[in-house]
DNA sequence: AACCTTTGTTATATTAGCCAAACAGATGTT
DNA sequence: AACATCTGTTTGGCTAATATAACAAAGGTT
């Protein structure tokens, strides 16, 4: 398959995940959930919910109650768990190693969480958890890093391209 | 807005960056470029390629000349710079930052290039520029972590979460 | 009991992306 | 000139995800 391909072949599309996500919000939040509930919450038409959980139950993600009510499966639960684990992860690279500010970094994170590899966010999760952890190294660095961030970006000295960076302008004219 | 339905929103999707950077590699490589070469290119029907194409050239991302010969416009330049200076940026953070394998690397890349923002890219940007500039800070950083990557993580020595870490074995329980 | 509201489903439509297959036009070969 | 091939468009079908709107069933109120 070819790598970009491979995008449409995520089992867990940004919609399902956020179904799912809705679903277990909503549980623990009112102790039930119900088509209309996830409608509101995501706020789409009840219609729209019907379907999309409709999916959600054929592919085992949910299940329904003799009245209708909802709650995930066992394999639903694991995988809200591992998306909410991503997302947090993301979110806290973004926002509070990279600094970019948190409403930017939780929409970041909310559109990537659910195409980021297990293999990605594993490696992530360690380096966040590094860099917070106290250690003298990671405080030098994050400090340095810091002082860093202040002084304009130096195209000559970017070891990402061969001599020159060809990015950094690029990434400083703004959005897409 | 709600955040989670941003991701709709994006003007730039997977399909149409791949496109548009599909053109920009043929121009490059045969310096010309027509629909069949852009099906040809992505593996896909020249059906589906012209229709594509079609919304491209609506929207102002790519021109025609007189026969046929596909072009991207100015907007369609600046958006191929852009998404390809994010996925370099997103590639050499997870494979050699992450150190995760450069095949996943490059499939995860490849799905979120085009949903990072240029605030959050700009700022990884920065954030690799000055990791692998040498600097010595950097330098004991990677080492430390480098040596922190190869003793199992510790889920109460986490600063990610308030008490223990509830990621850890989630992230390390393999793919969603 | 009659009425109103809520709930959930279904029907129809739209947009984005893909497919396969048919078709139209240009080009090139025999 | 006839045939073959290549190019690009169009048609119809499919899935995912939304929207509206109609509808049936259940529940609660007066």
């Amino acid at each position: 398959m070819e790598v970009w391909k491979e995008f449409e072949q995520n089992e867990i599309t940004h919609s399902i995940a956020h179904h799912l996500m809705a679903v277990d919000a909503l549980l623990s939040r009112h102790g039930y959930c119900r088509v209309t509930d996830v409608a509101r919450y995501l706020n789409i038409t009840k219609g729209s919910a019907s379907i999309t959980l409709k999916h959600l139950k054929v592919r085992g993600y949910i299940e329904e109650d003799h009245n209708k009510f909802i709650h995930p499966s066992e394999k639903g639960k694991h995988t809200v768990r591992v998306v909410v684990a991503k997302r947090q992860i993301i979110i806290k690279f973004f926002s509070e190693v990279l600094r970019v500010e948190p409403e930017q970094a939780e929409i970041d994170a909310c559109k990537i969480e659910h195409l980021v590899s297990s293999r990605t966010g594993k490696q992530l999760l360690y380096f966040v958890q590094f860099i917070m952890s106290g250690d003298g190294s990671a405080r030098d660095f994050l400090n340095a890093f810091r002082a860093y961030q202040h002084t304009p970006g130096d195209a000559e000295n970017c070891n990402l391209c061969e001599d020159e960076c060809q990015f950094l302008e690029i990434c400083e004219t703004g959005e897409l």
